[in-house]
DNA sequence: TGTTTGGTCAACCATTTGGTTGAATAACGA
DNA sequence: TCGTTATTCAACCAAATGGTTGACCAAACA
């Protein structure tokens, strides 16, 4: 349960896995989904994601030939809560999310992936 | 845009440059004081307070030979604004975070957090 | 069955990072 | 003026990072 803070920063620090988190904000997704709108090659993002899954921020999970991403709120909670020692800055209201997320999967239907941001 | 993600996450992903941004809650440092708990060069440390002063965590002014350094807290605060669009889901609308974020970043602070411990 | 699809692995490459040392600059104190 | 203190600069190094390509494996499907 140690969030390293070492991992969860540098994961974040890269415009490109800071979008894809932006990504699963809307919605679970499979790997090739989530490399659509990146002009790399799925091996480059799948780097990524697995730069993501070891800082704790996502989780993977294969389901058939299909690994689906999902957010990961703790890892995020830990940085931002180390964070909050520098100021009065609120507090993320991350168990809000995760509940969130779990009504969420409770009734998925997949809507594509819709790149936005940067 | 005067809070770059990338540099701020990236000065933060260093467990030297966090515990530099710890010391300087207390009080303001010399390079020379900030350089002293740590087992590696001056001129390390210097590195460290140059990538944390272009991510605008600190900034340094001199003052006769001495170099003070002091924290910037909106740099983190950028920083802990971007993290609360995972917690401020209510409305997934990522549109509407983005435009958030350009509102809050270009704004900068409104009565600063004061990093006064002690 | 053979072929496509989803995803990772392995090897490689260029660039960045975090550290070193020694020399340089600038300000203070004698 | 001379030496000391505070800090950076420059050159260098090893390791990590972010990307590539091609081979590979496992699941799905015709």
């Amino acid at each position: 349960m140690s969030h390293d803070l070492d991992l969860i920063f540098a994961a974040l620090a890269d415009p490109t896995r800071r979008n894809i988190l932006m990504m699963l904000l809307e919605d679970d997704m499979a790997v090739t989904d989530v490399a659509e709108p990146f002009e790399m090659s799925l091996a480059a993002v799948s780097k990524h994601l697995t730069i993501l899954t070891r800082a704790g921020l996502i989780a993977q999970e294969k389901r058939g030939r299909v690994k689906w991403c999902k957010l990961e709120p703790d890892a995020m909670k830990a940085a931002s809560i180390w964070m909050q020692g520098f100021g009065q800055f609120e507090e993320l209201d991350l168990d809000g999310l995760e509940r969130f997320l779990e009504k969420e999967l409770s009734s998925t239907s997949e809507g594509g992936p819709s790149a936005t941001a940067d």
